[in-house]
RNA sequence: GCCCCCGUAGCUCAGAUGGAUAGAGCGCCGGCCUUCUAAGCCGGAUGUCGCAGGUUCGAGUCCUGCCGGGGGCGCCA
């Protein structure tokens, strides 16, 4: 395999340069301000929905933050940051009162309420995004399943993982690139080129060799085309074949890559020997026993971990660092890295050789995956690729869709095992939470085509009074859109955004069943349209971000 | 032995710098369609947050030890 296919096309979120501000952001905005005017130390306080509606519509404990540093009671504090902060927000907050221990609670007006929507449909699916502070230049390498054999649900997990992330990372504001490493040189394709060899002239596959169907077919396929039939031929043009489906199942998934590396081209353009080479510089290379040793124990690991074989070959680690090196000089400034959790014990080495190029701290992570098990009736399905009872991406594509797949891929955190229920996954009722998301969504499309039918054309505001708790609840939830971004881009678990759908899906549903919006009276339907516009805006969001469609009907 | 992850409702899991009465889904029981999509909604039951200490005004969250489960510790990739 030498050169790069050319990226798929997928959806993307587009980024955002300049950092844009939202209610809430505002609103933090004025609490930090006010604590600032009891002097310096106190920690950034908190703004967060209180546990029971009743109590407010934002908390804050800044009060609890800021007395040990002002040496004075919680609640006396609390109660001149209230005046403080109710005298800055001015005619938008109803009133703020302290509760508890010292909690500046925030009932904010229905005005504000419902101006907030309208700036959450003003922006549109920019809403939530460039939400990080300081943005940086971030690869996502992630899949890289060796090009030995079709992509795995377990590798679909790091696929739909990694195509996430890269999603929401470049949402909130970073700027992305997404790279597969094929793994197309070394022990184990030498042993699939011997394994095709074998399968096309009918005698067993070697020792530890691919058994897989699969391998059968790449041979017929290969003798077919004709030409040189040795082993390193047919691992090549295996490879090759293997990465096209890869790439094709991938796709399938929504999942794309700027750029497919080679092992192979690394040994082949000398970049690993430049890269033993730059360690060597460093001083940070000996040897022994006829092997290259790189001194990683220096650098946090172990024990010391050999380069270069005592036959003259490579291991795997010196290409990877090569590898690494690559990615470095082209300008990223943090690599993060998908790994199966049984690479686990790999990192510390990989964190070493990274520090070993003199890269600082924090431009390199590794995110580790759990497994997946299907589970039908309770019976599990063990995947392999060496054997050939896998179960493969493109099957579950099958039996589920891809946006079920998608949706239970990143249900939860990545390193959490998973279980994926079939029969739950492919029922399409309310119990399956991707069409739970779905649904609301082309409900609300739904009102939208309703509306414009008929259509409140009276210009006039909404009635004082008319805001519903559901409807204060939905808008609510809204507005925390931005920082779930921001938080689950932080701590990479794009698994957090699928489960804030599902409650902004769920606090719609509620908004729907008590507040009519179509046929409501002059002002209300527009104002509730306008909620309505704002819901469709986040739940799209999200949607896209797990690379999931937005029907307009179900 | 060393390192990493995990232990929260019957099941699967959320719980962001420590904050108010620990949440959701599934499952179970019972209700709701002559009006905007019932792929929906509402109500009900269930917890020594693995155990024991410690820090704190306050611990599921932080620290220490222990118990239990999973994974990793190759000149394989």
């Amino acid at each position: 395999m030498s050169g790069s296919p050319p990226a798929g096309r997928a959806p993307r979120v587009t980024p955002m340069s300049a950092a844009p501000t939202d209610p809430v952001s505002s609103l933090r905005r004025v609490i930090t301000d006010a604590v600032a005017e009891l002097g310096d130390g106190v920690a950034e306080p908190g703004l967060e929905r209180p546990p029971r509606a009743e109590l407010g519509d934002y908390s804050s404990n800044a009060a609890m933050l800021a007395a040990p540093v002002v040496r004075r009671a919680p609640r006396d504090v609390a109660s001149d940051l209230a005046e403080s902060v109710a005298a800055r927000i001015g005619a938008d907050v109803d009133s703020v009162e302290v509760a508890g221990p010292g909690f500046l609670n925030l009932h904010m007006t229905e005005a504000w309420m419902r101006a907030a929507a309208a700036e959450v449909v003003a922006a549109g699916g920019r809403f939530g995004s460039g939400v990080v502070d300081e943005p940086r230049k971030i690869l996502v390498e992630f899949v890289s399943a060796n090009p030995t054999g079709p992509i795995t649900v377990a590798s679909g997990r790091h696929a739909a993982y990694g195509d996430s992330l890269a999603r929401l990372l470049a949402f909130a504001g970073h700027e992305v690139g997404r790279e597969y490493y094929i793994n197309d040189a070394g022990g184990q394709i030498r042993l699939f080129g011997e394994s095709i060899a074998a399968r096309i002239e009918g005698r067993g596959v070697p020792e530890g060799g691919y058994e897989g169907d699969y391998v059968a077919e790449l041979g017929e396929r290969i003798a077919a085309e004709g030409g040189a039939v040795d082993a390193e031929a047919l691992a090549q043009r295996g490879v090759e074949l293997m990465v096209d489906s890869i790439r094709a199942t991938l796709e399938r998934a929504r999942v794309s890559f700027d750029r497919w590396s080679s092992e192979r081209d690394l040994h082949e353009s000398g970049a690993i020997d430049e890269a033993v080479e730059a360690l060597r510089e460093r001083g940070l290379v000996y040897e022994s026993e006829d092997a290259i040793w790189l001194r990683t124990t220096d650098l946090g690991d172990d024990k010391d971990r050999v380069l270069v074989k005592a036959d003259g070959e490579p291991t795997y680690f010196a290409p990877d660092i090569a590898y690494h090196r690559d990615k470095l000089q082209r300008g990223w400034d943090l690599l993060i890295d998908v790994w199966g959790a049984d690479h686990h014990g790999y990192v510390a080495r990989m964190a070493a050789a990274m520090a070993a190029l003199g890269e600082p701290e924090g431009s390199f992570e590794v995110e580790i995956m759990q497994l997946v098990n299907l589970l039908e009736g309770g019976e599990r399905a063990r995947m392999s690729k060496r054997r050939g009872d896998f179960a493969t991406l493109d099957d579950l594509i099958d039996d589920i869709g891809v946006d079920a797949t998608r949706f239970f891929l990143v249900q939860r955190s990545h390193e959490t095992p998973l279980d994926i229920d079939l029969e739950l996954a492919r029922k399409q009722s309310a119990d399956n939470p991707v069409y739970y998301v779905q649904y609301a969504h082309a409900r609300i499309c739904s009102l939208f085509r309703a509306a414009a039918e008929d259509p409140d054309e009276s210009g006039e505001p909404a009635p004082a009074g008319s805001l519903e708790p559901a409807e204060r609840r939905l808008i609510t939830t809204l507005l925390e859109y931005p920082g779930q971004v921001a938080h689950a881009a932080r701590v990479r678990e794009p698994h957090a955004i699928g489960g804030y759908a599902r409650d902004v899906a769920s606090d719609f549903h509620a908004f729907y069943r008590d507040c009519r919006v179509v046929g409501a009276e002059p002002g209300l339907q527009a104002a509730r349209l306008e909620v309505c516009g704002a819901a469709r805006v986040v739940i799209a969001s999200c949607l896209e971000l797990l690379g999931i469609e937005a029907p307009e009907e179900m």
